[in-house]
DNA sequence: TTGGTCATGTAATTCGTTACATGATTGA
DNA sequence: TCAATCATGTAACGAATTACATGACCAA
């Protein structure tokens, strides 16, 4: 259910159309919780019908912008604070380190020489997006902040963490 | 595809029936790539019937031990060697930090201390589990250290950010 | 006028979870 | 004998991906 949430909370800043969503998707959501538009329309339509989001604006080319109802606000709190994170969380760059033993020692090197170039790249990259956006104080500003220093944090970590791996592999 | 080869991998190690990987599942790739039961017996049945692995024993109850083929052990490699990870990391843990705008800064300090909290928790398994292990040398040892290791290396980042997070919220 | 972007929706398929269903073997 | 563990399989549902399908608006 948590695509559901997501998107209450996209709307828990300012009132927006799928289309909108879908770019706050592909942009600032891809790396914690990517979704498809096919996803993103198909949950809209079920949010409505629950009362959680309403039609608020009709726009040009059948543009409909949500807004987030009372109850919608509730059930995002309520998600927030009231049930906790259970997800699995999997990770198939660490799946295949677990079986790098089948490969030849320079096979695996090279797996992980290419992760550390991949972490380096997208640490680049957060690092460029921190610096483009204007974090002004207020909460939402605040909390965006802190979830890209850890994917800085977690990128430097997985760096280091690579090349000391490599060392380990002969 | 990743659960497929995820079985093909530990099956390199040795035979084993889908009740001892489902074992495998539970414990050591828990935190890399859980799976149920039902989904590990169905993928056993359509690797066997796509020739990438084979019954070679039949025991008490039923048991069917299974044996990596070639054509087994060359998909594993083909998968390791010329494809590339990538499937979408998804975080729930992440996308609520994402949200915390909307609670008090109280309840939002509240959630990160759980985090700190859910961070050092872990990590204290892993070391436990890091001491309780005989590494032995061989290759697939190898790989089980480094990918235990991540493990250590994510959760303590991941509480330190935590602690800079709450600090970060007034 | 035409290419790019805005804009929505559905169908088919695969992947993952939960639940149901059954039964043999073993050790205390 | 009885509880725990070993052992397999399927059904129903929900979540996610890919592909298909359509069309309006706008600026060059």
């Amino acid at each position: 259910m948590s695509l559901r949430h997501a998107l209450l909370g996209l709307l828990s800043e300012r009132p927006a159309s799928g289309y909108d969503l879908l770019k706050s998707f592909d942009t600032s959501l891809a790396n914690v919780w990517p979704a498809t538009q096919s996803q993103i329309y198909t949950e809209l339509s079920k949010l409505a019908d629950a009362g959680l989001i309403s039609v608020t604006a009709e726009g040009p080319r059948g543009r409909k912008e949500y807004t987030l109802t009372d109850a919608g606000l509730a059930e995002l709190r309520h998600w927030l604070t009231e049930t906790k994170p259970q997800r699995n969380t999997r990770s198939e760059v660490l799946l295949r380190v677990f079986f790098l033993g089948v490969l030849t020692p320079e096979q695996a090197r090279g797996y992980l020489t290419e992760l550390i170039k991949l972490s380096e790249q997208a640490h680049e990259n957060l690092r460029h997006l921190d610096e483009s956006i204007d974090w002004d104080g207020d909460n939402l500003s605040v909390c965006g902040r802190i979830t890209l220093e850890y994917g800085l944090r977690f990128n430097a970590m997985r760096r280091e963490w690579a090349e000391w791996a490599v060392g380990q592999i002969r």
